[in-house]
DNA sequence: GAGACGTGGGG
DNA sequence: TCCCCAAGTCT
């Protein structure tokens, strides 16, 4: 059977010479831990996102917004302008929301249970767990992509995902002990980042190799088995870049809800299959060519519009800010129009 | 359970 | 070029 105290024991030695230095992250074995909005804030930054990408804003954020109190008092506006380009923009309306409610529900004071936790916006049951366990030291059963991927391996699991989620929780708990408990979160996670990765694991630098079930397979890069996922569909639609002759364009605010909700935009028409050219304003509109970009569920062709007017519908933005408060999509939208304009 | 929800980097 | 993916959450 698996022998859970070794493999325990040999990451945790692992994490003590292997761990990465982060900007949000205390040395292993740290008395000292890490902050709980710092856990909190970077948590939800790194949901689906990359350390290279998060970390900039982590900076930016924590600068600007030392405590959850400075947070919770800032702007919409202005929190979404700061989060445009790190994507799920929910996130950052949740993270509000969340800040908030523990400035006042709490006093500021982050709580320290994972029920209580996981009943803040925006706080599932990962960063309800991560933040109880690096936070607060708690023996909490710390699941994310890294650990499924690293326990679908080390048991050789044929189960495919989505399903087997349950069944890999269940395996992780058995390695969740009152020792440690932020440090094993954290190994596990550097582990499956840095050596049991994705696409080629470092299976000869690995500290579990000798319990892993999946490398005796000869194929642990198999694991986690995945079902397949429906095709991605291909939209198209227009954008409208509205110039007042001397330096601002035309925004509009997005509705709260839905893609890119709560966001800056250009003005747009819908997005399908046969777009109407429906622009904002009646103005002498050229075409500025068309940009593309990629979302989760569906690809996007957008004919890009210009022209010169006024209007009092919208927020008039000089265009330097506007590209810093516009998502992806917009800003790469914007940069086309201006360039042609 | 399945789909909505961003983005940029790597193989 | 294209496809996969990265420390998920909400509905």
């Amino acid at each position: 059977m698996t022998d859970v105290p070794s493999l325990r024991a040999a990451l945790l030695d692992w994490y003590d010479a292997h761990a990465r230095s982060l900007p949000w992250r205390a040395p292993p074995g740290a008395t000292t831990k890490t902050a709980p909005y710092r856990v909190w804030l970077s948590e939800v930054m790194l949901q689906q996102t990359t350390v290279p990408h998060a970390a900039p804003y982590f900076e930016r954020f924590t600068t600007r917004w030392p405590t959850v109190a400075d947070l919770a008092a800032v702007e919409d506006a202005e929190l979404m302008a700061a989060w445009a380009g790190l994507g799920y923009y929910a996130r950052a309306r949740n993270l509000l929301a969340c800040a908030r409610a523990v400035t006042a529900e709490y006093g500021g004071v982050f709580p320290q249970t994972e029920t209580e936790l996981l009943a803040l916006p925006g706080v599932g049951a990962y960063t309800a767990a991560a933040v109880a366990a690096i936070a607060f030291d708690q023996p909490a059963n710390v699941v994310d992509g890294n650990v499924e991927r690293v326990m679908s391996r080390l048991f050789a699991l044929e189960t495919p995902l989505p399903a087997a989620r349950p069944e890999l929780r269940r395996l992780a708990a058995l390695f969740v002990y009152d020792d440690r408990p932020g440090d094993w979160a954290q190994a596990l996670m550097d582990l499956g980042s840095g050596v049991c990765r994705p696409r080629s694991p470092l299976c000869d630098q690995c500290p579990l190799a000798f319990g892993c079930e999946g490398l005796k397979t000869g194929t642990p890069e198999r694991y986690p088995l995945k079902t397949k996922k429906a095709e991605r569909p291909h939209r198209r639609g227009h954008a409208y870049v509205l110039t007042d002759g001397s330096g601002r364009v035309a925004l509009v605010r997005r509705p709260d809800k839905g893609l890119l909700g709560g966001m800056a935009g250009l003005p747009t028409s819908d997005w399908s299959a046969a777009p109407e050219f429906t622009p904002p304003v009646d103005a002498g509109w050229s075409a500025a060519g068309s940009v593309e970009h990629v979302f989760t569920h569906f690809s996007l062709t957008l004919e890009v519009h210009v022209a010169e007017g006024g209007g009092d519908d919208f927020l008039w933005t000089p265009a330097e800010e506007a590209a810093k408060a516009l998502p992806t999509v917009f800003r790469k939208a914007l940069e086309r129009g201006l360039a042609a304009a």
